[in-house]
DNA sequence: ACCTGAACACCGTTCAAGT
DNA sequence: ACCTGAACACCGTTCAAGT
């Protein structure tokens, strides 16, 4: 009476991104992923509890897919390196990213890549009681940066101009916390 | 043979904006807003193509409810104002503001809101060649700021916080315009 | 000219049934 | 234990038909 086990979570949320980066978010139905992994839809409710709960999976395997850098190269290095990493996410995701902007990061990959954030703020001399405030304001800044990037909101402009945005960006964030650390 | 019209395009718009701040977009369905209007979901076929057509009507509404402040007063005040504006918006709307990250501003109440910002950063000081990029920053930033606040993403943050935050972020941006204009 | 009825393909979700 | 079939309520959209 034990069967073969043809699908587990993982399976379905690697799907699911596969899916939304190849035909959009929009396009992403429970049957569209199922007929992936060669399945009835319903089989899909045994791993997760409804669409909602597969959307909240395939935005958190996105925050885990952020490649935090080596601890051990100089902080604010790695501050931009994260900072590079996340663009890197909303590049290879583009239609799923802006999902990012509407969740708090309360799950486990969110909290990791926000902890890491704040550690280095604080090795950075950012002062304790401001670390929390000034770790909420770069990532709004970042996400809302490259769910723009992603979205297609600066146009028509090239690749060019929009990382020359983005200099200015980090150089606003920069400034930002060397004002806090003074 | 002629027949007393009963909606039209702005009355099915004001209504999916109404229907959407009272049960979220997600809810936001044809037949929904056509039970609003005591119609058919195939009457509204008349005035908007499709609903891909609907959403970009709502979002154009939310764009024009941007206040923009008195030519009068001081450009730095005048810029303050657009952002606290945009933010007034975003509370207002919180479920459909975050499109508005999704999507270029190139239709006409975008396109108002864009060059009254640019005027303003001319008319500070901002080198013409810089202007552009400048608002297109601002913008990011606020806008960023305001679809995070609205859908929640800063969590149990009570509303001082999140104003405190707010005021930090106007600075960053005050003194983005001083290091371009110095 | 403007709206409706009927119809279609699709969607998320349930529950009992199959192996 | 794991998946399927059948079913339900709902969705967007079309098109011919009604007034």
């Amino acid at each position: 009476v034990a069967r073969p086990q043809r699908i587990n979570r993982e399976a379905i949320l690697a799907a699911s991104l596969d899916l939304a980066d190849d035909v959009g978010i929009e396009q992403l139905t429970m049957q569209a992923v199922a007929d992936r992994l060669d399945v009835t839809p319903m089989a899909l409710y045994r791993y997760v509890s409804d669409k909602a709960d597969l959307l909240d999976g395939v935005v958190e395997r996105l925050l885990g897919e952020i490649e935090l850098p080596d601890p051990k190269t100089p902080p604010l290095e790695q501050l931009a390196a994260v900072g590079q990493a996340i663009r890197a996410v909303a590049r290879r995701h583009p239609t799923v990213f802006p999902l990012l902007l509407q969740r708090p990061a309360t799950t486990p990959a969110a909290v990791q890549a926000r902890d890491r954030v704040i550690a280095l703020l604080t090795e950075i001399g950012v002062p304790p009681r401001e670390v929390a405030r000034c770790e909420r304001l770069i990532s709004t800044i970042i996400l809302g940066f490259a769910a723009s990037e992603a979205a297609g909101r600066f146009g028509r402009h090239s690749r060019k101009v929009i990382d020359t945005d983005y200099q200015l960006v980090q150089s606003v964030i920069s400034r930002l916390i060397s004002d806090l650390t003074t």
